[in-house]
DNA sequence: TGTACATCAGTGAACGCGCGTTCACTGATGTAC
DNA sequence: TGTACATCAGTGAACGCGCGTTCACTGATGTAC
């Protein structure tokens, strides 16, 4: 059958969605194509109407789900909410507990960084959007010494937020994840004064 | 044919070294038991003489080489390297370079994340001796914030190398770990003070 | 001391399975006349 | 207005391949007598 105009958009930004779902939640190498095309309530060969690949499809992934979040995050500074508010959600036990609707970089860096080069430039293209957004909205100093601390707080926020998803001792993670906070708080006030 | 005492207890650390290194390198799910096997010059069937399953040798590989780093790190400790000179030398450009000799948590820790418990577990433990020993190394206040603080500054080492490694460009990943390091240094003078 | 047998680390072929990818085909709708 | 054809998103079976795992077998050495 032939299908509404937008129709074919429509279809593409599921599978994205599944896509971006699933590999958060379970990374690139462990889930399959077949799984992605069942959830998205098509069969196999329609991936191939939409994506090249399935390396294509990581690298659409990548960048939408990046895009997404630094509009949202340019967006909520546009409302007032300021970097700690930020820090705060990032490092909250719903964002730890729910690591496929949370952030592809501490989901996927890991295995991004093995990913052919172009998957890797694109990636660092984002990563550097992200990491002038946090340097901007840090007070302070020369810009070189504002961007290499929003590296440091981005850093361990990824970091810190792998270690307390993957750590099986509730109090444990939860300390992690609070020292994290702090920590990230310390850097925001730091560059206040 | 029958082999000397001892010659099984080497085979396995072969084994065990092979797979670490590619498990570092290119990530658990990416490395196939058959080339890990050809890599220690064995055949297939031989692995399982020496381990139950891959998730046993994930496990006996995460142990042992956050072992050995523990080990390694107390032994620098009691010559007389502090945090400052564990914090350069994590985050210098050899280790961000040869990732397959690295931190198993680095390389590993999403993906340890999503196996078994049993896994997990295991990786809890061993994390928990590392803050226990960045905490002992922290100068300053009460026991909970020594632990929160090295939760962050662990997180923080781990999440920069990570961004460091997945960047695809040299001057922002160099500047991606100055960042961690300088960073790193003033979590651990803040608490000297 | 010499011989027969037990041991067991390692061999290598085979198993079922799911992977990413290909491709001939379908059929409802849009378009041309 | 009615009819014939083109379009193309999606179907579903099939491809070769490498995966983790199993297992009957090998054969040099240790042990028993």
């Amino acid at each position: 059958m032939r299908y509404e105009k937008g129709q074919k958009e429509l279809t593409r930004s599921r599978i994205l969605d599944v896509a971006s779902r699933r590999f958060r939640g379970e990374g690139v190498a462990a889930v399959g194509l077949a799984g992605i095309m069942q959830d998205a309530d098509l069969t196999n060969g329609a991936f191939y109407v939409h994506f090249k690949s399935k390396e294509d499809l990581v690298q659409e992934v990548v960048v939408d789900t990046l895009d997404r979040r630094l509009q949202a995050m340019i967006a909520a500074a546009a409302e007032g909410f300021g970097l700690e508010h930020g820090i705060r959600e990032y490092l909250s036990l719903q964002a730890r507990d729910a690591p496929n609707e949370g952030c592809v970089t501490a989901a996927l860096v890991a295995e991004i960084a093995r990913h052919p080069k172009q998957t890797r430039d694109l990636f660092t293209r984002k990563t550097g959007e992200f990491l002038d957004f946090i340097a901007d909205n840090l007070a302070g100093r020369d810009p070189a010494t504002r961007r290499k601390d929003a590296a440091a707080l981005f850093g361990m926020m990824v970091g810190t937020l792998q270690l307390a998803r993957a750590v099986n001792d509730r109090a444990m993670s939860d300390q992690i994840l609070e020292g994290g906070i702090e920590a990230g708080l310390a850097i925001v006030r730091r560059q206040q004064q």
